[in-house]
RNA sequence: GGGGAUGUGGCGCAAUUGGUUAGCGUACCAGACUGUCGAUCUGGUGGUUGCGGGUUCGAGUCCCGUCAUCCUCGCCA
């Protein structure tokens, strides 16, 4: 029986408990010590009913120590029962106690309500896992593994472990690098992700493939991201983009189902990504923000205003959101979206409140009417307007009261900022409420254009085109080209991304030199998997979700840290072990390896 | 690699324009106490103010450097 586990029920039992203890309140002739284990805390008590050997066992404890008792289970009286606590209708009256081991005082204490920095909660994991909450969150995240793998498993789907040493591939991440010993001057790498291995398997004829995989990058961190995280890496074969999706939404209704106990309403939405670029300015929206981006290309040139013109002459966005009611926010607030803004990569943001009396802030002398001219009779009450500045807020739909904020940029740009004033917005205002948003983004572009115009592959390339986009794509044209590639959203943040991948050899090749990736090239660097590709590969597509990020936001939990048990630094350092450290010599020796001497761990 | 924030007993915080022996809470230790449950009461231990320089009669406080942590941009096919 476990200290956590006692009720009513058990009143009268004999039990021998084993755990920490949590808390003393001595009072002389009589002692409590609340005693904790995994499952939770029980009252231990030694009164005048407890014989000499329960009262003495009680004296002389300290915080963690570990502690084995005999009492029996008894019933507390009226008014001295804890309807704080599952257990707090009983207690355990002691016999004797054993302490089978001591602690000395601790860096911090046990319980939920004691604020610690997070890097002695690393640095001391082991007691940081005692406390409640972390624990809760481990075992929730075993019920969501365990839901996550029922369902494929039922689904027939096969758990396949991929190696953790294998070979650098150049693209992408840096590579975390392990030297061989036994051959001297070559090296493994840890996987960056399990995909060119589960596409073999689907060459392997394994159909039905997932595996919650450990995935390594070395890149600089992030709250949300960890040097080594956990993805469930699924892969299907003979299937396309409508199974996958099937088969995700199935995997997440279990999780929500385990998790939260609420049922997901299937099937999710879907959104092409042309589609959530223009109404949000971003890949991955948020839905539970109501804000949407308008364009005004068409009638902003009229306004004569400098900026606008040079934009939209170059080719820029000239994009804007209508903030309903946004006229009640204060100028420091509108400075902080306007900060949001500039944070995000764009010169500024032009705003203007729109009221009865007409337009004010820095926008609205562009959309004020002159002083030879009559003002516009504007249906919606907004005075003092210019033709042109009346054919603006139109555009927008802007009512008195309305705040406007407009962004012109280059497209990626523009873009980036208009998706942070959108958020900032939206938490200004008060307008992210209402339950998860889920949707799918479907239709990636699978070039992305950098800031100077060149294309560079959005995704690995084995990422299929959408069928009607390849003659355009043999073609040499690289805007605008699709791919079966989605994302998984959840409330603003992608949760994972998969895509349907190229089987026959011939896209494959037109796909490598799209890419610039020289024939002779590319049969270096994936020699194994195109080798394996001429032997009878099955049409495949699969999907990647990031466990960590999802069930950060599930469990309501502020970092990704709160729901790994042994998490890194930002530097990806591990403050308990001390990882990374210094080696002996003898040990790069063996490796065939010299170090640097201006190596500053030297010193 | 860039930017920002933080760093004072185990933990959370304070310390006036640079000015006495660096305070408070909590934890811990000891004692007291008949029912507590984040017990209470009394007493006590505990500090190289992250580290290294500098300015000054005098530095927790000002300056320079450095380290660590967190956030963020770059980066993460």
């Amino acid at each position: 029986m476990a200290c956590g586990e006692l009720r009513a029920d058990h009143v009268g039992t004999e039990v021998v408990l084993a755990g920490w203890v949590a808390n003393r309140r001595d009072h002389g002739v009589v002692r409590f010590v609340d005693l904790r284990d995994r499952y939770g805390l029980i009252q231990l008590v030694a009164d005048e009913d407890a014989p000499a050997a329960g009262m003495e066992g009680l004296s002389g404890l300290h915080p963690e120590d570990v502690i084995q008792v005999h009492g029996v289970v008894r019933m507390r009286v009226e008014g001295q029962r804890n309807p704080e606590r599952a257990t707090g209708d009983v207690e355990v009256l002691v016999q004797r106690v054993e302490k089978l081991s001591s602690a000395v005082r601790l860096p911090f204490e046990i319980a939920d309500h004691i604020d610690v920095p997070e890097e002695m909660r690393m640095q001391f994991r082991y007691l940081d896992l005692r406390r409640p909450a972390l624990q809760q969150r481990m075992a929730l995240r075993t019920r969501a593994n365990q839901a996550i793998r029922q369902t494929l498993v039922d689904a027939g789907f096969w758990e396949i472990e991929t190696p953790m040493l294998t070979r650098s591939t150049p693209e992408g991440a840096r590579d975390y690098l392990v030297p061989s010993r036994v051959r001297p001057g070559s090296w493994y790498a840890l996987p960056q992700s399990p995909q060119i291995f589960k596409q073999l398997c689907m060459v392997g004829g394994v159909d039905k493939y997932f595996q919650i995989a450990r995935c390594m990058r070395d890149e600089d961190l992030r709250a949300d991201r960890q040097p080594e995280f956990t993805q469930l890496d699924m892969e299907m074969s003979f299937v396309d983009e409508e199974d996958v999706y099937a088969l995700v939404e199935q995997v997440m209704a279990a999780v929500y189902q385990e998790v939260l106990g609420t049922e997901l309403a299937l099937p999710l939405p879907r959104m092409p990504y042309a589609e959530a670029v223009a109404r949000f300015a971003s890949d991955k929206p948020d839905l539970r923000n109501p804000l949407e981006v308008v364009d005004l290309a068409g009638c902003a040139e009229a306004l004569e205003f400098v900026v606008f013109n040079k934009v939209l002459a170059d080719g820029g966005w000239v994009r804007g959101l209508r903030i309903p009611d946004g006229g009640r926010l204060s100028r420091k607030q509108i400075n902080v979206i306007e900060a949001a803004a500039k944070d995000a990569g764009a010169g500024g943001a032009a705003w203007c409140k729109v009221t009865a009396e007409g337009p004010t802030g820095p926008l609205s002398r562009f959309l004020k009417v002159g002083a030879e001219e009559t003002p516009v009779d504007c249906p919606v009450g907004i005075g003092n307007l210019s033709v042109a500045g009346a054919d603006f807020l139109r555009c927008l739909q802007a009512r008195p009261g309305d705040l406007v904020v407009t962004i012109a940029d280059h497209p990626r740009r523009a873009m980036v900022a208009l998706d942070a004033v959108r958020r900032k917005a939206g938490e200004l205002m008060d307008l992210v409420q209402g339950p998860d948003q889920l949707l799918w983004i479907t239709e990636f572009p699978l070039f992305e254009e950098g800031e100077e115009g060149e294309f560079h592959p959005a995704h690995h390339p084995f990422t299929c085109p959408v069928l009607e986009d390849v003659p355009a794509l043999e073609g040499g044209q690289k805007a605008g080209i699709r791919s079966r590639a989605y994302d998984l959203v959840l409330n603003g943040t992608e949760l994972g991304s998969g895509s349907v991948r190229i089987h026959q050899r011939a896209l494959q090749e037109t796909i490598f030199k799209a890419i610039g990736l020289a024939a002779d090239v590319a049969e270096e660097r994936f020699a194994f998997l195109l080798e394996a590709f001429r032997y009878g590969a099955p049409p495949h597509a699969g999907f990647a979700i990031g466990l960590d990020r999802l069930y950060a936001l599930l469990f309501g939990a502020e970092s990704i840290r709160d729901v790994i048990a042994f998490p890194k630094t930002a530097t990806g350092s591990c403050p308990l072990t001390g990882a990374p450290s210094v080696v002996d010599e003898s040990q790069l020796r063996e490796l065939g390896i010299r170090q640097d001497s201006a190596n500053p761990n030297e010193a």
